[in-house]
DNA sequence: TATTCAGATGAATGGCTGTTCATTTGATTC
DNA sequence: GAATCAAATGAACAGCCATTCATCTGAATA
């Protein structure tokens, strides 16, 4: 059981919210602002932002300020095309090919 | 935030436990029993045992007796070939093309 | 600069979850 | 059938985490 294992389950389990996961995938679309997120999720804005924090603190997503408001988006590096053998969860694939 | 987003939250859940994380990865490689997977992860049998129930019960893994011992191995429908784009974890993909 | 709007933060709380220990079940072997 | 080996189960506990509420910061506008 490495290290890596490890971090990875970490950060599974950042996305493993209901509520975070709903986030990064809004973003994978596009960039949104808070105040968006919060409506398009029926998410209060306090418990948002903290789901928020979780997902600054892991790197999954950058913020730009955008006037008052701040705008949200998916870090670019995080952004990858995948292939090869893969878990098939129904919802999404997970993929540990070629690490 | 759809109902699939939460059950699929769900799944992600069980597998971002370090211990389960690891265990899927090995069967990915092939089956093995629970002495097995308890020497290799260094992880006591009961806490295993417990861990393997969580799989079990998200339909991840799939037993097998195999005399005294039981046999554990990935589910063949979580199986599956991956592409398109994904989210880059570093560890691993999250790919939800096509859903 | 006082007010308002957008979002972040901190404390408090309740429920969930991983871990341990003791016990049990099921199958083999003596 | 008693003993042994492999794994599962249940209860108990402790730490973690999502949620709520109240408050604060920071930017725009009057």
């Amino acid at each position: 059981m490495d290290s890596q294992t490890a971090s990875c389950a970490g950060l599974l389990k950042v996305l493993s919210d209901e509520t975070r996961l709903a986030v990064v995938r809004l973003l994978l679309e596009e960039p949104r602002r808070v105040g968006q997120l919060s409506q398009d999720l029926h998410v209060e804005q306090s418990l948002l932002s903290h789901h928020l924090k979780v997902l600054r603190e892991a790197g999954l997503v950058e913020t730009q300020r955008d006037g008052k408001s701040v705008l949200y988006s998916l870090s670019p590096s995080m952004r990858r095309r995948a292939r090869g053998e893969a878990i098939d969860l129904g919802c999404c694939l997970i993929s540990f090919a070629g690490r």
